[in-house]
DNA sequence: ACGGCTGTCACT
DNA sequence: TAGTGACAG
């Protein structure tokens, strides 16, 4: 359910910049023959022809649209061009695409605030930007508006028969009796015209945009005008917008909701929800939706942009409908081990290129149950720590598909009273990672310090300490080490064939069961700290790009974690003698050099803020990534450090500034330009 | 037999 | 928390 915030200002500048059928321009650039010609990007060509998932405007002309199969295009537009999605592993890969999408985030982000919102949309607020313009040099003493610039659509602009559209909008961007929240926008207006034109000239990709005073109308913009165009809502033309825009074209009223304000409240454009007061919409859809959406009803979405340059999850999954349900367990460890492979592939660059770590692995299934009391019954997701290396990775997703699978086919073992087999099919699969948080950059001091006094012993380990770091001082809670337990468990054996639930799955007692399906939750409530296994995840990574002298290090692993272990126990225990130098000193898992050693490098010498690759906020994000509220820190531990360490270290650990949940609060500034009665 | 494959967010 | 569900493109 969305939820309302409180808007930081109206005369914020946010831009949503959309890419025009992205995927089919990103095989466009590939095949540059294409170009012009009706494409429709489609997966999967076997059956039917393949699903079309991206269509060129060319194509849409002949009526071709998404959703449609590759042979329905071809009836429609014969001559339409039909590109495959690579495949690899057997499964669709998007990766050409993210990569694309990161070349255009990356040029995007150059003017202000940027956040990734999907692999083709992205959110800016240019406001910092704007005030300088509008200070520096405002659009109102230009001599020249840029042809771009002038080729936007400002909403409300009143272009009577025969008037020169583009003069208008030259008129309006150098108006000087405007408000101030015009002016901002006209800034924004060649802000983004700029960014559009840099967007093309470096990756060749056209795009479309919105500009406004939230991501709510940017968003509602951007789609407005395209391909390759960008429009503009001026604050005046706000009201005029949504007075009849149909109520399912606002963002998160596509779905349930939507059509629960048609069916049950009789509102079918967003104006005809203005004459519900807010009490009656949060009766019927809660406090938080209710007001979010008297919210909306007058154009307030105090939604921040958020600067976040990088996904916070990464997945790879693959449907298998109707009969190519999966009916062996074999048969889905053989499909989850290539889900696996892509996704730790993934997280390995992701390690290698932003220098983040994910720490949960979730696994979801969806599975059909025939001859069973419950057959709606769900296949439940099943997560855990996530440990670096495909092998591992393909281990854990594998016992956390049993587990779940477990507990879907519940207590009889697959058999119904009348000792019927059930048959059961898996039609959908799929892992991801989540909770990735960056490595800490911040550890700069501290690398200086331990190398300036530290002898040969620290100087070849430099590499490791950055691992040493996060590994010791990171978010308190979670497992201890899922490895060592759980994948120790015993395991079923099961048959190559269909039949192995009949054969194999021993019939277990009620507490039996219980205990099977609640392990995993149960390991990770041990109150150890989760990071104690970061070293040891990170070795399955490191193992991949390690040299064959180096992997003497893997053999060691198991000792290496007993010794953790210890530790662990006994800086919970000792809490106040625990040194944290203790902690820096004895950890050294990776003697020789890793490609962390490069990052070492490139923080030391100082260099990290300009070549870093994170936003801002991400940034800051690096530092919160610790995760540990100063108090918790023992002071005799703080105190062994000096104070430029010290002094670090609190920086990292400032608290979170967050609004609780329920907190709604609402700006009356863009209210009151709205007559509806007493609200505003 | 399904739109497939990703991704984010809020609720409980 | 972990797990679920809604929504989007």
């Amino acid at each position: 359910m969305p939820v309302a915030k409180p808007e930081s200002s109206d005369s914020r500048v946010i831009a949503h910049v959309d890419m025009d059928c992205f995927y089919v321009q990103v095989e466009q650039r590939k095949q540059p023959q294409l170009r012009g010609l009706p494409t429709a990007v489609v997966q999967y060509n076997e059956w039917k022809g393949g699903a079309l998932i991206a269509v060129s405007y060319e194509a849409r002309k002949f009526g071709v649209k998404r959703s449609m199969r590759g042979e329905e295009a071809k009836e429609v537009c014969p001559q339409v061009q039909l590109v495959q999605v690579p495949v690899a592993r057997g499964k669709a890969d998007l990766s050409g695409y993210r990569n694309a999408g990161s070349e255009v985030v990356s040029i995007l982000a150059r003017r202000g605030r940027c956040e990734r919102a999907s692999i083709d949309e992205v959110y800016l607020d240019l406001t910092d930007a704007a005030e300088m313009m509008l200070a520096d040099n405002p659009p109102q003493g230009m001599e020249t508006i840029d042809e771009e610039a002038l080729k936007s659509h400002i909403l409300g602009l009143n272009n009577e028969d025969g008037s020169d559209v583009k003069e208008n909008v030259r008129k309006w961007i150098h108006r000087h009796n405007a408000d101030h929240r015009d002016k901002l926008l006209a800034c924004g207006i060649l802000i983004v015209a700029e960014l559009r034109m840099q967007v093309l000239k470096e990756t060749e990709f056209t795009c479309s945009a919105g500009i406004a005073h939230n991501k709510m109308l940017a968003k509602l913009a951007s789609g407005m005008n395209k391909p390759a165009q960008q429009t503009v809502v001026p604050f005046s033309s706000v009201k005029g917008l949504l007075d009849t825009l149909p109520i399912r074209k606002m963002k998160q009223l596509g779905g349930k909701l939507g059509i629960s304000l048609q069916m049950d409240m009789g509102v079918n454009t967003v104006g005809d929800l203005l004459q519900f007061p807010e009490e009656k919409l949060q009766e019927r859809y809660g406090i938080n939706t209710g007001t979010w959406l008297w919210n909306i009803a007058r154009g307030i979405s105090g939604e921040e942009v958020e600067g976040r340059l990088l996904p916070k999850s990464h997945g790879s999954g693959k449907t298998f409908p109707g009969p190519r349900a999966l009916k062996t367990v074999p048969a889905v460890q053989h499909w989850l081990n290539q889900l696996c492979e892509e996704l730790s592939e993934r997280l390995c660059s992701d390690l290698d290129q932003n220098k983040r770590i994910a720490h949960t692995l979730t696994l979801h299934a969806r599975a059909y149950k025939s001859s069973d009391t419950d057959s709606q019954k769900k296949f439940p997701s099943k997560s855990c720590p996530l440990r670096y290396g495909t092998a591992k990775i393909q281990e854990d997703a594998f016992n956390l598909f049993q587990a779940g699978l477990r507990e879907y086919i519940g207590f009889y073992g697959g058999k119904t009273q009348g000792s019927h087999c059930s048959g059961w099919g898996i039609t959908s699969l799929s892992v991801s990672a989540s909770k990735i948080v960056p490595i800490p950059s911040g550890t700069c001091s501290i690398a200086k310090y331990f190398q300036g006094q530290s002898t040969s012993h620290f100087s070849s380990m430099q590499s490791s300490d950055n691992l040493n770091t996060e590994a010791t001082l990171s978010l308190p809670s979670g497992s201890e080490c899922y490895s060592e337990v759980n994948l120790s468990e015993p395991k079923i054996d099961f048959p190559k064939e269909e039949s192995w639930i009949k054969d194999t799955v021993p019939d277990l007692d009620l507490q039996e069961q219980k205990d099977l399906s609640s392990t995993l939750s149960e390991k990770t409530q041990d109150g150890f700290i989760q990071e104690d296994i970061s070293p040891l995840l990170l070795s399955g990574c490191l193992e991949q790009n390690r040299s064959k002298q180096q992997q003497d290090l893997t053999k060691d692993e198991s000792q290496f974690k007993s010794e953790y272990k210890e530790r662990k126990g006994k800086r919970l225990k000792d809490k106040g003698t625990y040194s944290i130098i203790e902690l820096f000193k004895s950890y050294n898992p990776n003697p020789s050099g890793s490609f962390l050693s490069h990052e070492y490098n490139r923080t030391v010498g100082g260099t990290d803020a300009s070549s870093s690759s994170y936003s801002r906020d991400e940034e800051e994000g690096r530092r919160e990534a610790w995760g540990y509220n100063i108090d918790e820190i023992d002071s005799s531990v703080m105190e062994e450090l000096p104070t430029e360490i010290q002094d670090e270290i609190k920086s990292w650990m400032q608290p979170h500034k967050r609004r609780p949940n329920n907190m709604v609060k609402r700006s009356c500034t863009i209210s009151h330009y709205f007559s509806p009665s007493k609200k505003s």
